[in-house]
This record gives structure tokens, C-alpha cells and sequence, in this order.
DNA sequence: TGCCGCAATGTTAGCGGTAACGTTCTCGGA
DNA sequence: TCCGAGAACGTTACCGCTAACATTGCGGCA
């Protein structure tokens, strides 16, 4: 007994219908105009009627192209990245390909692991949210000959297209920004401790180093970044160093956290005690005091990884390259 | 001239290098047991050495399984999802289904062209975060003959299974918690207007008109939520009511926002205006004050949905079924 | 001794598309 | 009249994997 088929409507089915090969609805879907005008309306409407849902997974074994390109992501509750994404999102869709995304959870094992499942899934390209990989996910991309984009911070050394900003550059700005302002006693406080947020962290005592600063006023720790947290550190670095004038936090949660920390403790923003984060979320331009931070391309870094991902899909050569795509300070109430 | 193949390691590769046929190499991936300890060392050894990745496009066009499951969210910015993609994720990570995410955008159309889209990547189920689709959807996933649960509010008509919870008691239960509370001219603000807010509202409205108390302080906008809408909508309030005692936000964001612009204006929360939220988001546990709001069981229904959609795939048979995942009333400072 | 059963592996025939090449037919120009 | 070039459609052979069934070999038991 041959095996039986899923029961859907295939190629074969509008074909029989419409009396022609399925070579040729094949083909009236890939390539209209090359298809007869009658023949064509008649597949198209037996399509209608069919309801005929193409097998992609069939197509895509077939020729090579799965017409999907995977987005690994480190967190999906971190809107930092929602906003990546919709810029990818947005330029690949355009451009005919279904995003697969994937969240590693800020780890390069879970990355390796994703990368695996979706070249299993015959995805034709990667937008990856870090320069930092596995040797293994390194060799399976290199093997795979696929257009990769490396977001977000930026590399000398990328796998192939890196997109992002300099984050140390970028930490070392609002540093500066900050002594400019006349805060001399500036903290900085630091969640997760990625490689972005240490570059960070380093651009903040370059800036601080610079203008012989002390740089001792430096609160981190491993766990996960959140409001919350943003409080209890301040509280930490409230009682280690009572004379602080300002924090720079890494990033806007926990800004956002240590400024109602500041509420809580009666404390004067920006009179007591400056906040300034980073990444320029939309809770910063919404509380009271609103935040000074580092506004991030983030939706513009997504839209140049979608470009140039279709661009290699297209026919382009592999050409690495870097594309910074800087940063905007935005001086707030808050400091 | 055959038409050459992509290049990467194959099933078959690995059966030549060991000396086996590749429905043995096959065969020890899917059911080791099956395969001789000999044989299956030699496999394993090949596979490593040679980083065979499967394809999967091809087991699942052979077997009509693709192992994967669609998830589609209305939005990936909002966090609310981020804990129900969570709870699927990890549940269906486990049974060895990978999660393929869209977002619909809040759109019904947009849905119905993931569905398709979904449908043609040939996923093994749909988890749905609404219960309101186009009548093409419908038909589609009635067809499609997979497991689809539709998650977050309830319906009578399930399309299959559903996993949420009331989201009008939700809305009275808050309702009744500032009437006991004492207050007596009591708001309502909404944006978006998606049914689950509508509901929301719905409920409101039945707790005071149960109490003898107007619903005429209500401000709705269809447009998106954010922080600063719930300022902005907050103001027009104040406006047209300055006799407001308390306000119910349908959801965190303009609750946050709202406290936000109370701030600004030196408005005492709870003193003079006492603010409610929903869904019970991190930021109301940080706020200052902390923020009065219905907290929604999101990873739960994420998790019980992966558990339903796994236990279909392994063969359960198909029972429309309604889970109640119930809700929680934290009350807190800001009420 | 012969036969059965089972473990281990192989053979065959697809799954639903698409690339590459073949065939048919029409039509215009030398 | 004949030939050649296209347009329009068809045939064939895969893509890489797996379901279903076939085969082999060995041990145990009547």
C-alpha cells in the first residue's frame, strides 16, 4: 500500500482541475508572465476554490531557498530588541522572506544550540543580536555559506556583516556628558554584565580617567536587569558612597528603577542626585523626572541588517564589512 | 545533467562512511534502541566528525511532521506576551517542538496571513492569543485539522481549545476592589480597543452600575498603548472630570504613564486620584508609589497551552475544551 | 531437525515541489 | 515553401528524508 498524503491540497490537485501539469502551476506562481493569460485565470481561480496552500517545505527542498531568514535575539522581553526586530522585520518582508525568531536567553550555548535547529530548518540567512559566539557556531556558519549579520556592537573581526554602534564610544559619551554638566562623583551601575554592558562600563572610565575622575564608584552585578533591580543597586551604591552626584546605570530599566528608588527615598532628581541610562526606551521620555540617556539606532540597525541580507540573497557578493550606525545623547531632566 | 546537491552533509554521506544503508543512520537519530551499540558508536562518531546537521524540510515533507508549533502574538513589545511566549516556549522546548513566533500587529488580517504563511511551513499547531479571527482563518485552521489553542480571554465558541480568563470579571473584580475601597467617581481609560480591553470596560461598567455609581468618566482612543498616552489620556481626564477619585488604566502602561504625569502635575497618588493597572507587569511592583493591578496567570496559560498542544500531537484526541486560568487582584499602594 | 520469532538492517516508493531540458505549435521572413 | 525562433507547456529526475514492508541471521524450543 503506497503510502497516503496528508490530505491536503497540492500542486497536482489544481493541476487536474485545470487540466494542465503541474509544472505549469508551478510555474504560473513563480512566473506569471510566462504562463498563457487563460490558463493562468484558470488556476488562479481553482486555486480560490481549493484553497490550495502551498508546501514550502517541499519548494524549499526542491530549490534550495527556504525564503526565511532566522533572528536570534538574547531576550524577547527586552524591548530593546523589539525594536531590532520590527527593522528587520519590516525590510525582509518586503523583500519576500518570513522571519524565524529565536531568543538565546543572553547565552552563547543557547545561540550555538539555535543555530543548529535553524539551519536544520534551511533558513537562508542570520541576523544574530552579538558578536560573540561559540567556536562551534562559528564553524557551522562559516560552513553554511550564508549571508550572517552580526547586530549591535561592533567587531574587527566579523563573521561576515556587522551592523551596530560603538558601545564603549557610546558609554564613554554620556560619561563625558555627564562631567560636562558638572557631576564630578559619577557612579555606574551595571546589571547582566554582557559584553555590551562592559564595553560600556570601559567607556565610562575612559571618560571618567580622562578627566582624572575617580572610578571606583562601580556597583555590578550578574543577575538579570529590571526595575527592581535598578533600585535595590542604588540603594547599595547609596550607602557605599553617600557622596555620589551621579549614576550612569547601563541601561534604562534600570535607570527607570533607581529613579523611583530616588521617589521613594525623597530623593531630588536631578538636584541630589543625577540618572542618566542607556538605550533611550520609551519609559525614559515618559517619567517624572524624564531620563537622560543614549538613544541607540536600534530600529535603523535592524532595517540596514535586513538591506543588506537581501542584497546577498540577491546575488551580491560576500563583501565583510562594518556599518556604524552611531548614537544620539539625549540630555533630560534627570541630570 | 542531475541536478547537484546543496553541498551539506547528508544522511547519506554518514551511511557511506560508515558502511551502513542511511535508513539505519535514520533510524538511530529517531530510535536508538533500534540500532545496534556497534553501529550506533560508528554513527554518532560519523555524525560528529563530519557536524551533520539534518534537514528538516526533508524529514518533515517525508513524515507531514515538522516538529514545530506557531505562536502568533499581537505585538512583541509588549511584555505581556513575552511571559506567554515563555510558558509555550519551555513547555513545547521540552516535548523537542521548536516555536515559531509571528505578531499579528493587533491585526486580524495580518493573522490570517500568518496562519497562511504558518500553514505553509507546515507548523503541527497554532497557539492564537485572541479569540476573534477572520471567517478565512477559520476555515483554514478548522481544515488544517491541528491543534489550535486560542489563549488569553475565554470564549462560548472555542475553535478547539482555549486557555485564558475572564477578562470582564477581571474588569469588575477591580472595579469592586475601589469601590470597597471607597472611592466613588471612579474613571476608566483604554487605548487600542481590542476586545479584551472592551471587556475590560464591560466589566468596569458592571461594577458600578451594581454600586449605583456613573461610568460616564470614561476616555478611550483606539490608538496603541504607551506610557505617554496613559500621561496624555490621564490629562484629558482630569479636564473634563477634576472630580475623578480614582482611575482604572486597562492596562499597566497607562497606568504607569498615568502615575507618571500625576508627578508631574504634584497630584497625590493615592491622596487625590488613586490609579489601577492590569496585567500586573514588573513596573507596578517598582513604582512609586507601587501600582494597584490585576495580575493575569500569562505564563501559566502559555504553559498550559504547550502542555494541551503537546498532548494532541501525542495523540490525544480532539475535545474542544475552555481552561479558567483565573486572575489576582494585587492591592497596592497606589489605591 | 525444523520452524518460529525477533533483532538488525536493507529495499522501495513515495512526500510535494522545482531545475533542466524536451516537445509542440505558430508565425514571420527569405 | 521552408526554416528558425519563440511562446507555451510537458517530461524527467531529482532535493533529503522516512513509512512500510522485505530480508537476513541467529537462538530457542518442540
Amino acid at each position: 500500500m503506497p503510502r497516503r498524503s496528508t490530505g491536503r491540497v497540492t500542486l497536482q490537485d489544481i493541476a487536474e482541475r485545470v487540466g494542465v501539469s503541474k509544472v505549469t502551476v508551478s510555474r504560473c506562481l513563480r512566473e506569471p508572465q510566462r504562463v498563457s493569460e487563460t490558463v493562468r485565470l484558470r488556476i488562479e481561480e481553482a486555486i480560490e476554490v481549493l484553497d490550495y496552500i502551498p508546501n514550502r517545505q517541499a519548494g524549499a527542498l526542491s530549490s534550495g531557498r527556504s525564503l526565511s531568514v532566522a533572528l536570534l535575539v538574547p531576550s524577547i522581553s527586552n524591548s530593546v530588541f523589539s525594536e531590532v526586530q520590527r527593522g528587520v522585520d519590516e525590510g525582509l518582508r518586503e523583500a519576500g522572506y518570513q522571519v524565524l525568531m529565536g531568543h538565546t536567553g543572553y547565552s552563547i550555548l543557547e545561540e550555538e544550540r539555535l543555530i543548529d535547529t535553524f539551519l536544520a530548518y534551511g533558513v537562508d540567512g542570520f541576523v544574530l543580536s552579538s558578536t560573540r559566539h561559540t567556536d562551534h557556531a562559528q564553524r557551522l556558519l562559516n560552513r553554511a555559506h550564508l549571508p550572517v549579520v552580526e547586530t549591535m556592537e561592533l567587531t574587527d573581526n566579523p563573521l561576515d556583516i556587522n551592523v551596530g554602534l560603538d558601545q564603549r564610544v557610546a558609554g564613554r559619551a554620556i560619561g563625558e556628558a555627564l562631567i560636562t554638566a558638572g557631576y564630578r562623583r559619577i557612579g555606574f551601575c551595571g546589571a547582566r554584565l554582557d559584553y555590551r554592558v562592559q564595553q560600556r562600563l570601559a567607556g565610562w572610565e575612559d571618560a571618567l580617567k580622562a578627566a582624572g575622575l575617580s572610578t571606583q564608584r562601580c556597583q555590578t552585578t550578574p543577575r538579570p536587569s529590571s526595575y527592581r533591580l535598578g533600585g535595590e543597586l542604588l540603594s547599595a551604591m547609596l550607602e557605599r558612597w553617600p557622596d555620589m552626584d551621579a549614576v550612569f546605570c547601563c541601561n534604562d530599566d534600570l535607570a527607570a528603577g533607581a529613579l523611583f528608588e530616588c521617589q521613594r527615598r525623597r530623593l531630588d532628581v536631578p538636584g541630589q542626585l543625577a540618572l542618566a541610562g542607556f538605550n533611550g526606551l520609551d519609559i525614559t521620555d515618559a517619567t517624572w523626572p524624564t531620563l537622560t540617556t543614549v538613544i541607540t539606532p536600534r530600529r535603523a540597525i535592524g532595517e540596514q541588517a535586513a538591506r543588506l541580507i537581501v542584497e546577498r540573497l540577491q546575488g551580491a557578493p560576500r563583501n565583510p564589512s562594518r556599518h556604524d550606525m552611531g548614537f544620539d545623547i539625549a540630555l533630560r531632566q534627570s541630570t
